[in-house]
DNA sequence: ATAGGGTTAG
């Protein structure tokens, strides 16, 4: 609202500047004056305030043609305000452009990246016109796009056609070096060659010669503590020193990683008080670090001692804010921006605002999020990527999916967002469209990406196009990528091959936590629950600090492997060994665990220790638990909370339904069946019944019978005769005592009723097309359990779900493409 | 007209 303010107080000086403009006679102050206003305009810049197109439409319209120098300027301006277009079209109309036009031509097109036009202007001037500040240009623009060879083989063509290098050239070429630079030698050969040059004592080059050392000593392959104590001793032995020479070992320091002999070096004296960039590099070092308390202290005592606070500043502290949660600090040091900064430029706001707008939102305020992002008077792809990755983690998919096509240009990032968003919340299959269109468009996939397209195949248990992704990510040279590799994990544990998650996970170059979580997932969802645990338990050993995800695996695991005591145990120990206030959903967890295992009065207990009111998921736990031992008080009074809480979920008459069946409440079933029917959630996933094409009926198993397979076969054999005696008739009787059972392999699925279309697969005609209920996705323990069968059974299988088609032969399954 | 340090989106 503020900036409302200032867009009056800028149409009010812009007809007193086109008075004064048309008032000036001298075509030389009407120049200055037009000049003057552009400079307005560029900090008053936003979207929907154009000035300067109408300042520069009042200089056509009034027959005013700016020439030499002051058009330079006016070329100038528009370069500095990211109105390249206009400068590039004052610039076409000059018959002859001079050599300053041209060089701020070429370092504007190099700022945006665009190379090929900043080498086209470069290539279209005669050398006879060319001079040092031109070269130098053009060398920066290669270095700036990273292509330290192109800059050093210009700076070689410059010396040929005798243009004497000054300290600028020096400074750019030994950026480039720096680039190229691999290894400690080879900055050492460039500090040789910096003696050699007669520039060893000029501090700007120096700088640029540190800086190089720095940056080489990020590469992995060196020694980074080698290479910044040479930083350290070029730096004392200078003369000379500036602020940057302080701030670039700073931040040297900063960059690798060592945030001790940062700050040992910061507080060591001889800095001069006003150093705001240093004290800047080290709250942002420690922000990166997710050191949060120092960044704050850094911060308040810079407050406290009246230092200067610029955009820098303020973006990091609220960086800070937004990752630790503090959003009461976050909000007054937004108000207290807001009170100081009174007519801030775009240089300051955006950034700033691009911060808030994800401190918002990270803090759960999507919406206060969109509120600033709306009144920004400048918005870059930050701003716009910012707010879309609030709308995904919001799970607001449809809000960001809109947001996304409005977008006015987007980069690998906002791609990469809104996959992994799509693949996050089931709209996988969309998720990997938009992944094969961002290719198409022409977007590098960056590791992040492939992470997410990974992820979607795992939704959609879709193994084959995984595994083509993955070898993709191995040509791209990610196979070190560890949000990939945590991704493949998933996919290969999701789609059956958990041999592969665990080799993945074992050859990986670096784990974290997500890593583990990931493979103690994979374990338990396979069966292998002891190993999970087994893993988990490795896990703490190395030291690695279990999170909530963490507790929410292994009390999974502890479910499937029948552990009680274990997983009991994990719950207790998680606030009083590891701090984490467990939250609803492992309570859930470990309700069901105790419900599965009988162990009602436990649970009870747990339930009463809860400091909030049972949701739904513990509700549904209970119920799962009295279906599996037919307990009926406690499995009716859950079902009639849950259709209270949450009338319009079908999986409560599922579980109802299936409580009866194991009471052989026959009757009650079908009342359950029939009500289903007449509240007409009979088609939703999870349903008990599957209708085939060939109309096979299939009652679905549930892990409740599990783990005893042959429990499971009699189980649906009487079923079967249930049913029959029921009067109703399914086409295929259930013959599963003749079908061999790896009790390994699917005894423990979590997907059960998946398993249960596997079943019904195996009467069916060769090549049948069974249709499979759309949102029912075949996936993991199903993907595996049909892939048996098809070897088991010697017949093909083909399964449609959606839009997709698997084939099943031989063990093998193949995914029909459909985008 | 050109260089070198610090910020924000996953």
């Amino acid at each position: 609202m503020r900036y409302g303010h200032s867009l009056t107080f800028s149409i009010t000086n812009f007809s007193i500047f086109t008075f004064l403009v048309t008032r000036s006679f001298c075509s030389k102050a009407r120049a200055n004056r037009y000049a003057s206003l552009l400079q307005l305009c560029c900090l008053q810049s936003s979207i929907s305030c154009s000035f300067d197109r109408a300042v520069h439409a009042h200089m056509i319209a009034s027959g005013f043609r700016p020439r030499g120098h002051t058009l330079n300027r006016l070329i100038n301006i528009y370069c500095k305000s990211s109105k390249l277009a206009y400068a590039r079209h004052l610039f076409d109309e000059i018959p002859q452009p001079d050599i300053v036009a041209r060089t701020t031509l070429i370092s504007a097109y190099s700022a945006i990246g665009d190379l090929k036009l900043a080498k086209e202007i470069f290539n279209g001037t005669l050398l006879l016109m060319r001079d040092t500040v031109f070269y130098n240009a053009m060398i920066t623009a290669y270095s700036h796009n990273n292509d330290g060879h192109a800059a050093i083989e210009l700076f070689r063509d410059m010396r040929r056609n005798d243009f004497s290098p000054d300290n600028f050239t020096f400074t750019s070429v030994i950026g480039a070096l720096a680039l190229v630079a691999e290894n400690e030698r080879h900055c050492q050969q460039l500090h040789c060659a910096v003696v050699k040059s007669g520039t060893g004592f000029v501090t700007s080059v120096l700088n640029a010669l540190i800086s190089a050392y720095v940056k080489c000593a990020s590469s992995p392959s060196v020694s980074s503590s080698s290479l910044m104590g040479a930083a350290r001793r070029l730096f004392d032995d200078m003369v000379e020193r500036d602020e940057l020479s302080w701030t670039t070992i700073i931040t040297g320091y900063v960059k690798n990683d060592d945030l001790d002999a940062a700050r040992e070096f910061f507080d060591g004296g001889g800095m001069c008080e006003e150093m705001v960039v240093a004290w800047n590099a080290m709250i942002s070092g420690y922000m990166h670090r997710g050191l949060y308390k120092e960044a704050l202290e850094m911060f308040r005592k810079m407050y406290l001692s009246g230092m200067r606070l610029d955009e820098f500043t303020y973006t990091s502290i609220i960086s800070v804010c937004a990752n630790a949660g503090f959003f009461q600090l976050g909000k007054e040091l937004h108000a207290y921006i807001l009170k100081t900064e009174v007519n801030p430029s775009p240089d300051f706001s955006l950034p700033v605002n691009n911060a808030l707008v994800t401190l918002y939102w990270r803090c759960g305020r999507v919406d206060e999020a969109r509120e600033i992002f709306n009144y920004m008077p400048v918005k870059d792809l930050v701003s716009w990527n910012a707010l879309l990755s609030g709308y995904v983690n919001a799970g607001r998919i449809n809000e960001a999916q809109s947001f996304f096509k409005e977008m006015p240009e987007k980069n690998i990032l906002t791609w990469t967002v809104m996959i992994s968003g799509l693949a996050q919340n089931g709209f996988a299959e969309e998720g990997l469209k938009l992944f094969n269109q961002m290719k198409i468009l022409g977007f590098e996939p960056c590791d992040y990406a492939f992470a997410g397209a990974i992820t979607s195949c795992a939704v959609l248990g879709t193994l084959e196009h995984g595994r083509q992704l993955h070898a993709q990510l191995i040509r791209f040279g990610f196979d070190s990528s560890l949000s990939a590799g945590n991704a493949l994990i998933t996919m290969y544990a999701r789609c059956g091959v958990v041999e592969a998650a665990e080799s993945l996970f074992l050859t990986m170059h670096c784990v974290d936590s997500v890593s583990w979580n990931a493979m103690i997932a994979a374990l338990g969802q396979h069966g292998h629950g002891i190993q999970a645990i087994e893993l988990f338990e490795e896990m703490l050993a190395e030291g690695i600090l279990p999170d909530r995800i963490s507790f929410l695996t292994v009390l999974s695991a502890c479910s499937h492997a029948g552990l009680v005591e274990k997983g009991h145990h994990y719950f207790n120990s998680m606030y009083s060994v590891y701090g984490i206030t467990p939250g609803e959903d492992h309570y859930a967890r470990v309700i069901d665990l105790l419900c599965r295992a009988g162990k009602f009065t436990e649970a009870k207990s747990v339930m009463e220790s809860m400091p909030c009111e049972p949701g739904v998921s513990i509700w549904e736990a209970l119920l799962a638990g009295s279906r599996i031992h037919g307990i009926m008080d406690i499995g009716i009074k859950a079902a009639e909370r849950l259709f209270e809480l949450k009338p319009e979920h079908d999986g409560t008459y599922v579980q109802l339904s299936n409580m009866y069946a194991v009471a052989g409440r026959w009757v009650d079933v079908a009342k359950v069946r029939k009500l289903m029917r007449d509240r007409g959630v009979k088609k939703e996933p999870g349903c008990s019944w599957l209708e085939v094409e060939s109309m096979v009926h299939v009652f679905l198993v549930d892990d409740a019978v599990h783990p005893e397979v042959h429990a499971v076969y009699n189980y649906l054999d009487q079923l079967d005769q249930e049913m029959r005696k029921l009067g109703y008739v399914p086409d295929t009787k259930f013959v599963l005592h003749d079908m061999e059972f790896d009790q390994k392999e699917y005894a423990l699925s979590t997907h059960s009723e998946k398993l249960a279309v596997a079943f019904g697969l195996m009467k069916l005609p060769r090549g049948a097309t069974v249709r499979v209920f759309k949102n029912l996705r075949i996936c993991g323990d199903c993907h595996n359990a049909i892939k048996y069968m098809s070897k088991v059974v010697g017949r093909e299988i083909v399964v449609r779900d959606g839009k997709r088609f698997h084939h099943f032969r031989n063990g093998e399954c193949s995914c029909g493409n459909y985008w």
